[in-house]
DNA sequence: GCCATTTAAGTGCAATCTGCATATAGTGTC
DNA sequence: GACACTATATGCAGATTGCACTTAAATGGC
């Protein structure tokens, strides 16, 4: 891991980079470093560490997430992550609202069929109910 | 339709209501303050409208969507969306992107057990003896 | 000991995005 | 003209992001 290819070759977005920490902390307590490298052995790239550490003290401060210093090993000290009872609600109502957002766009994308008369004379939309 | 009711009931993160946007201009061709109304509609609370316009000039910036006025209706003129090629090849990707996302997850949440031991090869996981 | 490297976390800053209030403008009604 | 409704847009403070850079402890080579 020297090499400082600091590129995530598949860009998600930041809510899911949240999601995908709290999945990983699930039952397990882990520090940034590790994590990053799990996202990168997950195919996700290495993110900037910049950008994750400060993820991680925004989700802690946001109370996803608790710290507190691991210094009995060898390296550096490291700042262990753990999940907390509301960063476990959150990863539940993510599921939740990952289902109900597949169901909006499928809702959506057939929608498209019922909005074929103009009828521009009424007051907002085409069917005002 | 007429109170200035301009709280979402629902936050979503804003990846999503561009998906949703995409969604519904899918075989359709509609105009902001329609778009808002459909939004409202599916349960989604009635969003800001500055919030709304500028995602759909942003999204028209990035090339998902595409505007012309439309000067034919009685009030005043109305910016009609169409999706293009690359906002319909980004709503797939999206898909893909959530069936994705959604396997990781779960993926993360039972790799919690093998901490224990590093499963695959020892890189610089949990403990590089 | 001295120096580069690895591990580990963090800061600084410009650019962008967000939420919210406000502005602009066309049309119909009184 | 005053007013309400439709429709879109702008202004601005505060938050978020990407990227470069910094700090700091331990290891390994010479």
């Amino acid at each position: 891991m020297a090499e400082d290819n600091d590129t995530p070759n598949t860009k998600i977005p930041s809510e899911m980079l949240r999601a995908h920490l709290l999945a990983l902390l699930k039952n397990w307590s882990g520090y940034g470093y590790e994590l990053a490298n799990k996202l990168e052995e997950a195919g996700y790239g290495r993110y900037n560490s910049g950008t994750l550490y400060r993820t991680l003290r925004q989700m802690e401060k946001t109370g996803l997430i608790s710290s507190m210093w691991d210094t009995s090993s060898d390296g550096p000290a490291r700042r262990i992550y753990s999940l907390t009872k509301t960063g476990s609600l959150f990863l539940n109502n993510w599921f939740t609202l990952l289902d109900m957002h597949k169901a909006t766009l499928n809702s959506f994308m057939k929608m498209a069929g019922n909005v074929t008369e103009p009828c521009d004379k009424s007051s907002s939309s085409q069917e005002k109910n």
